[in-house]
DNA sequence: TTCATTCATTGAAACGATTTAATCCGAAGA
DNA sequence: TCTTCGGATTAAATCGTTTCAATGAATGAA
């Protein structure tokens, strides 16, 4: 994957390279300007600004002259020149989107929330992907506000980042919003999932189906999420007098590599079925890991769901197509993605009239999704 | 999911929306200037300008006053404006690239690859993301070219765009490259993946394990790759004397609905079982018709692969990850999108040095990876 | 000593917009 | 008739760079 295979030739056919040499001549159409809407219309470069931008001072031009400037600059095709626009006036109309793997399907409903409402608000996102590595982070840290973007939004899941970021921007004042984590402090704003509620969603389902003896797999213990998750588990097993047997609960194990996920989830499963402790249900960490566990428990030759329940959380989009598709704890990722925007824009409208803004920290419910992967236990499972 | 249900209140727990109200005072701390530079080390802006450039007239400059220089930005931590540096240079070190949904993963693989190489080359990228919509498309392309990108990435899968982009860039003669589909002339560079090529393979990996009852779900008429994919399947099964049974092969609609890949893939097999022709082997358009496939070859209880081997096309990641897992012919997505970034760059540069510069049709070659899906014929399902 | 010549550095003019502080002009009030 | 006033427009400064042409200071040759 890393390595184009582009050139080898091996194997590739005879058109694999085909080359339609066609120049190019430079004939550079120099792009219309400001002066030029101004001197076909007769008047000056400071009405037409004031008239396009519809500038306070545009209450005092005259009718007649606003459409003689408005229809020069259609003839003309005239569009304003971005930069030479931030320069004078300091608003880049762009909002800077850091995040840490585009191929992760955690991270794509929510990038498609932010790009949806910043595309509705006229706002051009700085996309750029971390690749879950420090210094790919800094480094494009530094790009961003290179650039001058009017905001920033952060999708981790990991806390790659430090207390850098936060002194970059108590110094620059940019408002900013992390998704699906925080930093220690209220210096930035934040949109989380609700993991206690999620994990007590998940358990609640299981515990409805009649499931009782049920293993878990729980998340890696540096990760934010598995900590609040965990204890919502926790907390409805307790309420419900049901009694978590911590031999059958497992744990993800630290590293971070893209597909651990994938392994670990397939590892701890196998390891449970050892075990010889029978389970009917298993609740998982988050969908990958369940869907791998449903891999595991599939070759072992454990029907899902008849003879094992299993449940996921996230709910991306490979959990509805996968077979069986998966029963999971959803979190609202697009509109996670929305909030911070929303977030993001009140702190550049305050900005922008001096005023303060507040930082807050939001927690949004997940809901229940119940598909083919859960179901009430059967007695020749109970049994067993 | 496009309705955010963050407001209703309805079963959200009682930290549901916890804000930590938090002032933060406007202590705007002007940005260092080039001029800052200057006056603290005693130079004029000019010079640091040619230093800190590393300009053609550097080589004039004194080695102790280039230290000078160097010192006093590092001491002020002076980061260049990059509006200002373009309204004079001309250049935005950015590329637009323009696609048609983020939360396809036949495109994140590709983007993952663009991104890659700008990153190297110190660009920035412009995301924008077409929602596989022509209005919204056409925005992005106004928006990106505003904001005077060097150069273009189009990925599209359909035709959504037209002349209109064509005209536009002859016109400012930007460098671009389309990925995944070609504009009819010689006016723009593209990358496409061999699909004859890759057509051909798959089917002879079927016939190489010995199906010789094979059904057939082909692309939509108007998707680019749908000809020269069954073509290739054409060629190979002339060239070994096989014959296509043209009952057993079905087309998917033209609808472009999210989902309809989904549906489009379940339904038309269904169809196909229902016909009660025999069939070892389903060869797809691509990885998501063969993973519906799959499900709904399981769901009417035939094995995969023992009863019946299913081959997809494209390799996205979930393909991987499916229970089976799915024998696919590769497409060297994350490559695509650095050969991609090579030929805008050598646009870019050839430009900048007012040269012309060549447009080039690529073609990359697919890679066949064998996985669970597929499996050599056994008596018993070729009896059947 | 004087005049080229090269070396080091800089003044000042762009780049294309926005915005402040005028200016111009006609009408109303004295 | 002369101010005065406010509606309509604009000259000019500014934003932070880059870049070209010009300047000043050495050096070496005549």
């Amino acid at each position: 994957m890393k390595s184009a295979p582009l050139q080898s030739g091996k194997d590739m056919p005879d058109d694999a390279a085909t080359n339609t040499i066609v120049k190019r001549s430079s004939s550079k159409s120099d792009a219309v300007t400001m002066r030029d809407v101004a001197n076909l219309s007769g008047l000056s470069p400071a009405t037409v600004s004031i008239v396009l931008n519809n500038a306070p001072l545009a209450r005092y031009i005259a009718p007649t002259t606003k459409k003689k400037i408005e229809e020069s600059a259609r003839k003309l095709g005239y569009r304003p020149n971005a930069m030479a626009r931030f320069l004078r006036s300091k608003r880049t109309n762009s909002v800077g989107v850091m995040f840490f793997d585009i191929t992760d399907p955690f991270c794509t409903p929510i990038l498609r929330g932010i790009e949806n409402s910043l595309y509705q608000a006229s706002y051009v996102p700085i996309f750029t992907d971390a690749h879950n590595q420090r210094n790919r982070f800094e480094r494009y840290l530094e790009m961003v506000l290179d650039r001058h973007v009017e905001a920033l939004i952060v999708v981790a899941n990991w806390l790659f980042v430090d207390i850098h970021l936060l002194a970059d921007f108590s110094k620059r004042n940019i408002p900013a919003a992390t998704i699906g984590w925080e930093l220690p402090g209220d210096t930035v704003s934040s949109v989380m999932v609700d993991n206690e509620g999620g994990g007590r969603l998940a358990l609640e389902h299981l515990h409805k189906l009649g499931h009782r003896k049920i293993a878990f797999i729980r998340g890696p213990k540096t990760l934010i999420d598995s900590g609040p998750r965990w204890k919502g588990i926790q907390k409805f097993a307790h309420s419900v007098g049901f009694e978590i047997d911590q031999s059958l609960a497992m744990q993800l194990p630290e590293e971070f590599d893209p597909n651990s996920g994938f392994e670990g989830g397939f590892r701890l499963t196998e390891e449970l079925l050892q075990r010889r402790r029978k389970f009917t249900a298993l609740l998982a960490f988050d969908d990958l890991t369940a869907l791998c566990a449903i891999r595991a428990l599939t070759k072992a030759g454990v029907k899902v769901p008849e003879q094992c329940s299993v449940i996921g959380f996230d709910d991306v989009a490979m959990s509805a197509l996968s077979a069986p598709s998966l029963t999971t704890v959803r979190q609202p990722l697009e509109a996670m993605g929305n909030l911070a925007v929303n977030i993001v824009m009140e702190g550049i409208n305050a900005s922008q009239e001096k005023r303060d803004w507040t930082i807050t920290h939001h927690r949004v419910a997940p809901e229940l999704v119940i598909r083919e992967s859960t179901c009430a236990i059967s007695f020749a499972a109970s049994d067993d």
